[in-house]
DNA sequence: TCTGGGGTCCTAGGACCC
DNA sequence: TCTGGGGTCCTAGGACCC
């Protein structure tokens, strides 16, 4: 109903690597390619990237380690632990390339992009040879959907990974038949932006499928589904609402926060954890030229464990005066810490939340207090040395030395694109 | 024995101001 | 005998995403 009659001039692309993690690995390990071969996540907890013959094994996203080594060991599942330095180095390679198509770009996440594309007589032909430049130049494989709103564009590309062999990889929505037809077949809990919550709510209103979704009223969906309910049924409808969010802003908030192997109780254990996540965000912090002005501290139990109560406790405080040194971030961190700990609690997960935050070039001095000077020399000193010499070279007095705080990483891979002694080495025998 | 981590946005309700 | 109303800002909590 709101298509023009000749397609609009600007249609959304998404493109997703497939199985992104899995296919990083793949990419300098050809031995993986065709087995089935699952990604894990910190501490080697659960499955968080899977390739499709590990899906075709019914291993659901999500799932626990533990509970499938037996079939694991049965079919031969290859594993690898996390390794975020490669994939997302992978990512930006992907994403710069993405911009040989097209100035408007938004990075949606790791391993999907909205491409706004220019006017094309044939989309498919357009998306069809983005998935190659992509592929040849980076060995990922992507799914495409093209459509005139993001919304659909995401309802698409579920149609192009779920008939590869039909679409060959890329669906594009170009008329007002494909996209009735499109959102009949989509059922409600598949919808980009509906959630578990959203889908019950619906089906209960015996809405099943998009199509029966964007049937109903405007002032009900408003009601009860908000206006990202309402914005999202436009976008259905095929009128471009939810807008390409282009400029890379500063994020608005920077998180560190862990799960621990083991439980523990011991204050000193806690207060090295809390200093070493307070630090590691003031990093990132300063990374992104931010200063913030206040710091959450939480930590919890182990919400497995139904014997115990779960226990969720944070502590929110705001700083005197925005602030980028670690120093004064692992102060307020440890205050925080401090309100929260009660002995004798099995703690599970900490993590450390910085908000508020601010653009460091236009902070406005507080009157009567503000930062000794010399902390931004120290910390542009301690940033220079570990960007020289690697995260975490330089630390905190308060923070773990010997390094007794690794990841459980079993069966991590190399390196392959930002560490010198992993680049592979090719040995070329003339015949 | 073993169950991840990092984000965004919206709303309701309270505090406060004029 | 009587006790306004509107606006803004902030925060906690929820929902959702990958």
């Amino acid at each position: 109903m709101y298509f023009y009659t000749k397609f609009p001039l600007n249609m959304y692309a998404i493109i997703d690597c497939n199985s992104f993690y899995a296919s990083c690995e793949r990419a300098f390990d050809p031995s993986l390619i065709d087995k089935p071969l699952a990604i894990l996540s910190n501490n080697d907890g659960c499955v968080i990237s899977r390739s499709k013959e590990v899906k075709a094994l019914g291993i659901p996203m999500g799932a626990p380690l533990f509970k499938y080594k037996t079939l694991i060991a049965e079919k031969n599942i290859q594993i690898r632990s996390s390794n975020y330095s490669l994939y997302g180095d992978m990512s930006e390679r992907v994403m710069k390339l993405l911009e040989d198509f097209s100035p408007e770009v938004e990075v949606y996440s790791i391993d999907e992009a909205f491409v706004k594309l220019p006017y094309s007589e044939n989309y498919q032909v357009v998306g069809l040879h983005i998935k190659q430049y992509i592929y040849q130049r980076t060995g990922i494989p992507v799914s495409i959907g093209i459509a005139p709103t993001k919304a659909l564009s995401k309802a698409a590309n579920n149609i192009a990974k779920k008939f590869p062999e039909q679409t060959q990889g890329c669906h594009v929505i170009d008329s007002e038949e494909k996209r009735i037809k499109m959102l009949k077949w989509l059922p409600v809990k598949a919808i980009w932006g509906i959630g578990v919550g959203n889908t019950k709510r619906l089906e209960n209103k015996n809405v099943h499928t998009a199509y029966e979704f964007t049937q109903l009223a405007d002032d009900w969906v408003k009601r009860n589904m908000s206006i990202i309910g309402l914005r999202l049924k436009k976008d259905l409808e095929g009128k471009p609402t939810i807008q390409l969010e282009e400029s890379v802003v500063h994020k608005k908030a920077i998180a560190t926060t862990r799960s621990f192997e083991f439980t523990f109780s011991d204050r000193e254990n806690l207060k090295e954890r809390i200093v070493t996540f307070a630090s590691r965000c003031a990093e990132k912090l300063r990374g992104q030229n931010s200063s913030c002005n206040v710091i959450m501290v939480f930590l919890r139990s182990d919400r497995n464990k139904h014997n115990n109560v779960y226990v969720r406790s944070k502590r929110v405080l705001t700083l005197p005066y925005a602030t980028n040194s670690t120093l004064i971030i692992n102060q307020y961190a440890l205050k925080a810490l401090a309100d929260i700990y009660k002995p004798g609690i099995a703690y599970k997960r900490a993590g450390v939340i910085l908000t508020g935050l601010v653009d460091t070039n236009a902070l406005q001095l507080d009157l009567f207090q503000n930062e000794n000077p010399k902390h931004k020399k120290l910390m542009a000193a301690m940033d220079a040395l570990n960007g020289k010499y690697g995260v975490q070279k330089i630390k905190m007095g308060n923070q773990d030395l010997q390094r007794t705080w690794k990841m459980r990483q079993a069966y991590l891979s190399p390196e392959y694109t930002t560490k010198f002694k992993d680049i592979i080495v090719l040995n070329c025998a003339t015949i």
